[in-house]
DNA sequence: ACAATCAATATCGTTGACAACTTTTTCCGT
DNA sequence: ACGGAAAAAGTTGTCAACGATATTGATTGT
């Protein structure tokens, strides 16, 4: 084997390749701290290093990649400060939007949300783990997106492919992304059209996920070691 | 003349190149579709080629400059459609941040909020309309930072400046970007910790400006020369 | 005089080579 | 055998040149 690991489109730009990777980080395939070596990058997308190159740099914009001087770029790894940032923005943010989707959603996009709810229960069922973490997170895009606003959806799903990350790195091993029934809890209130308790079941729902999250001890910096091993 | 237009800093990066348009763009300086040289950037700014690229790539990806290929970058000009959806997420997102910061606010970011509400006393009075401009864009994105959460400000500080574009574009000779008084209104309500009525008075602030828009018309399409010329 | 075609110019997109830096491996002395 | 210095390999950052495309201006024929 050597190209074509996934039948690639024949016009791949930086777009295509930053959408893989947040896939990727999506689906917990790319754990952080994971080094993207550009060479291998640009085999695998069959692309020059310019390409390579514009993408982790829209990546690292984004929080997703961090790109180190002369060492190259790595799947982020966020500090408990960041991680706790994140989940505060979206608990001030994802509210507000959901609010706005309960008070008027179109019948298309509920729909959408609802055969959603079903595939997550059929993940569930037929205990396929990657496939219901990926679900976890683009149940969260889709109610933005359902606010049919292009803009919200796209700040929402920066913040949830972080989250992603988050998770992977501070949730216990019993940790679930989104715990389950919450979300189709929430359709229910947005189908009522209950736009109070649509906002107010999607900032606990985020607020059970982050205290979920072990953010206690501040990453060991360097110097740290003989700490770590006891050794003072 | 040739360099040293501004005291340019000793290591010039692409966040200082995307912090300086930005900047042109929140002060009005920078117009929609104003082309943007690869060349002359370069020359601006004391650097390489690649460097110029990439801050415009940075840009492009925040919708604040177009990037149509062979052809170059140009501010962006967002359609009608587009400008709906940009003050339609911040209805939606800023309220929700104004609430927060008014239901806990430190006392520094509280008495930055008061300074900045001086300025723009101070900027009305001696009839500083530049200074206005830019001012008026900046309270909502201090709003936003008063929250503690830098994710915040960054998201508002994006959709700030698209704001800038769109009103260069579609606003009135006589349209005011904020509306004299609204902030300092709202700061009002912050400091009494007025939840409600803060969220309502930054959404109401908000529906104004952008009624205070001339959306109706969708952009001329390239053809329509004729009509606009009324030759028909 | 006008329109269409073609050349000339300017600008952008891409590639390849090289320099700078980091990491790994090798080598040597103790 | 161990630690450290030096060499080698590998990777990233930068630049300059080249090809491709768009735009401008000139030319020609009617």
């Amino acid at each position: 084997m050597e190209a074509a690991n996934k039948a690639l489109p024949d016009r791949v730009d930086e777009a295509y390749i930053v959408e893989r990777i947040y896939s990727a980080v999506m689906e917990h395939r790319l754990p952080p701290a994971q080094k993207l070596n550009e060479l291998k990058l640009c085999e695998a997308f069959g692309v020059g290093r310019m390409r390579v190159r514009r993408a982790l740099l829209l990546l690292s914009d984004q929080g997703i990649v961090e790109l180190e001087a002369n060492r190259g770029a790595f799947v982020a790894s966020p500090s408990p400060k960041e991680a706790s940032e994140v989940f505060d923005a979206r608990m001030v943010l994802e509210p507000a939007i959901a609010r706005r989707v309960a008070v008027a959603v179109s019948p298309e996009y509920l729909a959408m949300l609802r055969q959603h709810i079903a595939l997550e229960d059929e993940a569930r069922e037929y205990r396929k783990g990657a496939d219901l973490v990926r679900l976890s997170g683009e149940f969260h895009v889709k109610v933005a997106l359902a606010s049919g606003n292009l803009i919200l959806r796209r700040v929402i799903r920066e913040l949830v492919t972080r989250s992603s990350l988050i998770v992977g790195l501070f949730g216990a091993s019993n940790h679930k992304d989104c715990p389950d029934g919450e979300h189709s809890d929430l359709l229910g209130a947005i189908e009522r059209g209950d736009a109070d308790t649509t906002a107010s079941l999607m900032f606990e729902h985020l607020r059970k996920i982050k205290d979920g999250l072990d953010l206690a001890p501040p990453r060991p910096k360097e110097g740290d070691l003989k700490d770590i091993l006891g050794l003072r």
